[in-house]
DNA sequence: TCAGAATCTTTGCGCGCGAAAAATTTTAAT
DNA sequence: ATTAAAATTTTTCGCGCGCAAAGATTCTGA
């Protein structure tokens, strides 16, 4: 390794005798030029140990590498997981992801959309933030920019949709649920910042109204992406007054069960389906922490792997395809139910 | 807003009719230009809406505004809130951060240093990988790159080290346990990743022998960045097999503490201070889930803010100091304990 | 009114690289 | 060996913007 410092391109084809442009071509392909010539740059990068700039590279690219990858709020587990699997698959991919997340906020949103198109992606994976998103932003992003939505659809925004099918989350715990005990009361924010929070609001109340049992929706207030808190600052408060109206508890999401699980444990109440508990809880998501809850959590999961695999699949093919889609895709996969202590 | 799209800084200067350099004042300092051609260039901005290339502006730019923030390991809910700290201030003194994160990986954190090398960042937050960093790569980085390390420190790396004061967090815990009842053992990984996890078991053997009690460190098999399925499997085999050597247990950090108390929970151990309670836990981090555990978890908390606040201020001293310190400075910030219900 | 200061425009270059066109080398077929 | 075609390399230009110097314009205050 020669002490001299390679700063640039130009710096490093002089040293390895090949002219810049070929170099470049290397970089893109190390097959697309000669074997001859493909050796003497190798030689060259074992003395000299350059790499490209990786911004200057996209400065003037047809199609750059480059996936922009939008979560909504990146300290929630479940965000942060579903975003490490794509950033894996992406790279995987032959992409070059960079990761983004508005917390929660608005204004952010617009700004890592706006900061996204300096970037000159290929394509982005955009978990758009919900109700609170600024809705002409994103759909004015998506015309211009290939993206490809997921877990939170916007209908006819973006060229394709990713995710899960809410009812059939729904549809399996509350199934469960009743065929081994009663039917579940269903537990949820009041003003749920997430659209799959309606859907499965819905589906609930469709198919316990199908299976003949009256339906029964808890709202606990509480603004905001701290779900914990507001599930267990509902639940307390609930159980306070007079308990939940049904022995069995289906929580919106996983988080919400979180602190629903703790005010139980601070009130004394055992959760479980075995003798001596007086409460069962389900819920939905298959969030990191769930199996290790108190009891542990019996959920829908998400197919994180399937899901993390089909919008990776869907954007590369939209990037193949020139960025359009004849027509917007919906991809829903069916949830994971995976039964544990608390039902 | 007009239809015509404006492609770059020299087209918006045109139909604003002021100069591209001009512009380009304006964009990098509004009070760098007279009010008047001020009002005229923000007039075109709202007709036209226009944002300079982020990437193109720190092509040529004599100091960026680029931060890179690296964490180990996103997912881990402890790491993406201090991100998440840091991202926030770090906006708010004007720089503009990228967030990395090696997922535990080796390879994958030479990687994130090369592509941070090609942001040009005016400065770098890192926490490394700790055991297993590159070493040389991470040491060659810091010296190219001004670098504060933060959370886990590498002796003589970087510019400055902001964390916390391991020995502060261990001293509050062992002393509030012992002081309430009796002296604890040590529940840790076998082979801890993080550095601080030495200094915590080192700590702690220190105080308990400053106390006259005899330390007992219990240490759990298995490798990688899964603490809650370690601690709640290291626990779960110690509970079949004779339980704990001491009614009090104080974790290395919270994640292991999570899994002990699932382990102790499936095995109808309770855990608490009040009676009827088989064992009492404690640990260290103040992760952001320790107060939705079952029981809450009791622990010696990261002062997150002053942490964060000053990881950023040194950072700002760095760049404005020009990338060197005359000396390397360690900023260490005392735990806050947390009394819960667990301990 | 006018000098001096402040600001703006013009011009030209540089950043680090990709893309298309032009020139060269290599290959294959006669 | 000759030559057209194919493969490869070099030349030239462009991306979007920052930086700097020199000249032109506008503003300030006595």
């Amino acid at each position: 390794m020669s002490s001299t410092k390679i700063r640039n391109m130009e710096e490093f084809a002089a040293v390895s005798g090949i002219s810049r442009p070929t170099v470049s071509k290397y970089f893109n392909d190390p097959d697309s030029v000669r074997p001859s010539t493909r050796n003497r740059i190798e030689e060259a990068l074992e003395r000299y140990d350059y790499r490209p700039n990786i911004f200057a590279m996209n400065q003037n690219r047809k199609l750059t590498k480059n996936v922009g990858i939008v979560v909504p709020y990146l300290t929630d587990p479940f965000f942060a997981e579903i975003a490490r699997k794509l950033e894996e698959r992406c790279t995987l991919a032959g992409f070059r992801p960079t990761l983004y997340s508005p917390y929660g906020q608005r204004e952010m949103e617009v700004e890592i959309l706006d900061s996204i198109r300096s970037l000159k992606p290929a394509g982005v994976l955009l978990a758009p933030l919900g109700r609170a998103s600024d809705h002409k932003a994103v759909e004015s992003f998506c015309a211009d920019v290939p993206t490809v939505l997921f877990d939170s659809d916007i209908e006819g925004v973006g060229e394709a949709f990713v995710g899960s099918d809410n009812f059939s989350f729904v549809s399996q715990t509350v199934e469960y649920l009743t065929r081994t005990g009663s039917p579940p009361c269903f537990f949820e924010m009041r003003t749920p910042a997430n659209p799959n929070a309606n859907k499965r609001r819905l589906a609930y109340i469709e198919l316990m109204e199908r299976h003949g049992h009256e339906p029964r929706v808890i709202k606990v207030e509480g603004e905001g992406w701290a779900f914990e808190q507001i599930g267990r600052d509902g639940a307390l408060r609930l159980l306070e007054s007079g308990g939940f109206p049904s022995d069995t508890v289906l929580c919106s999401n996983d988080r919400l069960a979180i602190g629903l699980l703790a005010a139980c444990y601070e009130k004394g109440m055992r959760v479980g389906r075995g003798e001596g508990c007086a409460l069962r809880v389900a819920s939905h998501d298959g969030h990191p922490f769930s199996q290790f809850t108190c009891p542990s959590l019996t959920t829908a999961s998400h197919d994180y792997d399937s899901v993390s695999d089909r919008a990776i699949a869907t954007l590369r093919d939209l990037i193949e395809a020139g960025g359009r889609f004849d027509a917007r895709t919906e991809m829903l996969y069916p949830a994971n139910l995976i039964l544990r202590a608390s039902a």
